[in-house]
DNA sequence: AAATTGCATGTTGTG
DNA sequence: ACAACATGCAATTTA
């Protein structure tokens, strides 16, 4: 490895990132490829977003470009290396896999670690090749499209990159011909996932910092996502202010039906005392979750979708219905098909509720 | 021979 | 159907 390509190739780097906002602002993509540039697109992380907004998380309002950032975007001048043609970059379809899930209250933890704004852009779930001994990671194609600088050889560049301690890392940021499009890989991993003791399923994620526009590598563990963080707290009795899911009686059948991933099935790991996995989908999982009858909701608008609010967790049982003004909740048992009447939380456990005339299997 | 690199191919996810 | 991407593997380089 020559040094002197290295250092150019960084000082090239660190001009187009420090000149475009979000990291590059114009297409230097050439070749045979696609052009899936277009005129006047301005790079906005609210762009980045699925058309399917119906979270269940809110997403930090860092991540949304503000003004001043979409006037760097229009008014930075065209300084970028090896472009070809002054068109900006336009913003990508993110997956939604790889947007940032940072809470807020990480977001803050981080910014303030590091005296700076910083600003989520995506994350990538680490594969057994990307934590493998090659030490390169695959890097989503639509995220470094969009946030990395664009590179139009194969080669690509060195990046500098810091991870969350304030550790310069230098990284080879290049692509693979694949078909008529790209893989990009990020090089030379190995050591700093090592050093981090990450593993398959964990999440690594890239950050910008304000200002400076330093490209910013952190990671989260998979085993303490905040589903699981929920259930253990559930499971301890912790009171914790929690959205329950909507119910048909807050929010119509047909927007319930674009929620966020709603195509596939989602997995609840439960790492408790034993693993438990449950796959059920957002619509199905509405059937299981049940407002505790003795308390009151808020209703809260959270980016034009309606949910109701508890303050205690929701009671997860078979689906029912409730009559006498939502104070009695009734089920209908598998197996005798008795319904039975659910007068308290309390009570949920008790014997003459768990008793069935059914026989037993 | 072992390690690394670069690409091809099969699988999975998405519009 | 097509794009993205995870990974296998042949070619090349290095020790």
């Amino acid at each position: 490895m020559k040094v002197r390509e290295i250092y150019e190739s960084l000082a090239r780097t660190n001009l187009s990132m420090t000149l475009n906002t979000p990291f590059g602002n114009s297409n230097s993509f050439g070749g045979g490829e696609k052009q899936q540039q277009t005129e006047n697109s301005i790079p906005n992380l609210s762009e980045a977003q699925p058309k399917s907004q119906n979270l269940l998380h809110k997403l930090p309002k860092s991540t949304l470009a503000t003004e001043s950032e979409k006037n760097v975007c229009l008014a930075s001048p065209i300084h970028h290396v090896a472009r070809k043609s002054p068109v900006r970059r336009q913003r990508k379809h993110i997956s939604a896999r790889n947007l940032p899930k940072i809470t807020d209250q990480e977001l803050q933890q981080l910014s303030g670690d590091l005296n700076s704004a910083v600003v989520p852009l995506f994350e990538k779930t680490l594969t057994a090749s990307d934590v493998g001994r090659l030490g390169r990671m695959v890097l989503p194609k639509s995220c470094v499209e969009t946030y990395f600088p664009p590179i139009s050889e194969p080669g690509g560049v060195y990046l500098q990159i810091e991870d969350v301690k304030g550790k310069k890392l230098v990284f080879k940021f290049r692509f693979w011909p694949n078909n008529s499009s790209r893989i990009y890989v990020l090089e030379g991993v190995h050591a700093w996932i090592q050093s981090m003791q990450l593993q398959v399923g964990d999440f690594v994620t890239f950050n910008r910092m304000d200002p400076g526009e330093k490209l910013i590598i952190g990671f989260r563990r998979a085993s303490v996502s905040s589903i699981q963080v929920n259930n253990i707290a559930m499971s301890k009795g912790m009171k914790r202010k929690r959205l329950c899911l909507p119910q048909e009686l807050v929010v119509p059948k047909k927007k319930r039906t674009c929620d966020i991933e709603s195509k596939r099935n989602k997995s609840l790991l439960i790492d408790n005392q034993e693993t438990l996995m449950l796959k059920l989908t957002w619509e199905e999982a509405q059937d299981f979750l049940h407002p505790p009858p003795t308390v009151n909701s808020n209703i809260v608008v959270i980016e034009d979708h309606v949910f109701e609010e508890y303050e205690e967790p929701p009671i997860i049982a078979k689906k029912g219905i409730f009559i006498n003004g939502m104070k009695e909740q009734w089920i209908q048992c598998d197996k005798c098909s008795e319904w039975r009447k659910l007068e308290s939380v309390e009570n949920l456990w008790g014997q003459r509720r768990c008793s069935c005339s059914a026989p037993m299997n």
